[in-house]
DNA sequence: GAGGTTATGTTATTTCATAACGAATCATCT
DNA sequence: AGATGATTCGTTATGAAATAACATAACCTC
């Protein structure tokens, strides 16, 4: 996926510059409220997801943590991951084996993602899962989280295809 | 996950016997139709994930391959896998990295689950996503395929709790 | 039975993720 | 300030999940 796609602008192009300072900035204050710490390999891999044009694997986030090319090693990554899922601030994409910076402001802790099979980017949306799970509640289940991931063609891959 | 769970009966027994043998002769005679074949390796898969009383990993599945205790090659089950599933016989849980034998008779490709984080069990329901992505398909994307896991407790453990 | 297609067996490797443990940091209380 | 307890981090090592690559075998159909 992505690899025979013949975009080469990202449909998602990641943040640079002041946005990317805004939005580790608007991240660290989030933390303040909370009472959590904001620690420099968390905040190195919440830039890194919000730099990036799409999903990033964690062994990319790793290759990629060290600013002078020094890979970081695997734990330091997968804890600022578990750290950034916890607060809201990433999501996993389980069918991608990948993570992205949460781009629904302060919205619940449900994520659902459109993901591109041509070009790789995957949309976050809100979704409404009230009806779906409507039944399974009267059943007696206690829906706790929710993973929606739909696959297929973004807009400009389906024009192009 | 099913690790704390104070359960001695699973909630979704396997199949056994004459249960088991009917339920493998049903996905022959699909087989036949459509031309398919339902090999000694793709059988046994099916088999095993028709026993098995909850969501089976890969590697379970390798383990448990031989009636003899000899484990199988990982592709050999992979490949199996991928046969199951496309044919509409087996879904990944894909929060779980694990495999269970579809149990909607003859529907869609969609599946949908009900995870429970207590006793493991993983259990199949129909979803309906028409009002979930006619938005999304109304502003371009065509969708393909869905993942729907719904994580909590199931209600035999949510009363137990 | 020749030739193309599909499936399998096998070896090795790659990719993804966590266990375990000691050292460092931070918050809080006295 | 110093003791205490809770988090976080750095590090080594390992475990778990999935696939690449390629040779062999079975199946179809002409």
């Amino acid at each position: 996926m992505g690899d025979d796609c013949r975009h080469t602008e990202s449909a998602q192009p990641g943040l640079e510059g002041a946005a990317l300072a805004n939005a580790v900035a608007a991240a660290a204050v989030k933390c303040e409220r909370t009472r959590e710490r904001l620690t420099p390999p968390r905040r190195r891999v919440l830039e890194l997801l919000l730099e990036a044009d799409g999903p990033m694997k964690a062994y990319d986030l790793i290759a990629a943590y060290g600013q002078d090319g020094e890979p970081a090693k695997p734990p330091t990554v997968y804890r600022a991951l578990d750290f950034l899922e916890r607060l809201g601030f990433a999501h996993r994409i389980e069918s991608l084996n990948a993570y992205v910076p949460c781009r629904m402001e302060g919205t619940s802790h449900r994520a659902a993602f459109l993901i591109c099979e041509c070009c790789g980017t995957a949309e976050e949306f809100e979704p409404d899962f009230a009806p779906q799970f409507a039944a399974a509640e009267a059943a007696g289940y206690a829906v706790r989280t929710v993973t929606l991931e739909a696959r297929g063609l973004c807009p400009a891959c389906k024009v192009e295809a």
